[in-house]
DNA sequence: TGACATATACGAAGACTTTCGTATACAATA
DNA sequence: TATTGTATACGAAAGTCTTCGTATATGTCA
């Protein structure tokens, strides 16, 4: 399985999110700004980037004797791997099912609505 | 937790898609179903069920010997709860975020983006 | 050097998910 | 009634996820 393609777990996603914002941290940054979101303990934090780190979701420096962790796969990759598995696994593989949902959730302001129509425009004048 | 909405998981979630798509439905009809996706032993889908039973995620009708099950929750409110859970999780709790992402995996046709143009307008023809 | 703060390493507990083997109950039939 | 097929019930195994306690190594400072 090539390095960061595995799905990261609901833990793991809150620590690439820090990392993804961050950029590269320690332990003891990661575990700082996590705690704000999910309070837990600093062995668990740790515990989670050592294992993220054996299936290929982090690369860590040892050069220093704080190590420190990066996230291998962008946001934008990893967000895509959640989403279409996802789409297979509850919209039958249809992106159009998934966005009309999403939309249905009326969580978006107007701005956001005329960015979408913005990129529905980019994607209709490809052809 | 009331019934329905604890969030089902990716196997429950294979077979809530069977009880939707053929309504209420004994344990064989849901396994000789489920098998044409997901290959598994009968027990399997029978102790899935159960537990599902057990999670409130459907209900049993035990007044004939093969038990009839029924999903609880309708598919439009299940599939609001995991896109929701997904949007918190990995998209900071953001639709357009989510949808930009979905629409970027190129896997919708002229007419499915039409017709999200056309939610589009309806949905800034509310203001 | 000795005491202390802080780093990683290791292991295990508890909950959950998925799978399936086996036991048991029941209906139909020869 | 004895057999056969099919139903549900039960329990357990194997894997994963999340958490944390404890052990050990290392850097700093009085």
């Amino acid at each position: 399985m090539p390095p960061g393609s595995s799905k990261p777990t609901g833990a793991e996603i809150a620590i690439l999110r820090v990392l993804w914002a961050r950029g590269p941290a320690t332990v003891r940054e990661v575990h700082h700004e996590l705690c704000r979101t999910h309070p837990t303990g600093y062995t668990t934090t740790l515990k989670l980037l050592q294992i993220m780190s054996d299936k290929g979701l982090v690369s860590r420096d040892e050069t220093e004797r704080a190590h420190v962790y990066r996230a291998i796969s962008s946001e934008e990759h990893t967000q895509l791997g959640l989403i279409s598995d996802l789409m297979d696994k509850a919209f039958g593989g249809s992106a159009q099912k998934l966005v009309l949902r999403a939309l249905s959730t009326h969580k978006s302001s107007p701005e956001e609505l005329a960015e979408i129509r913005r990129l529905l425009d980019a994607l209709e004048g490809e052809r």
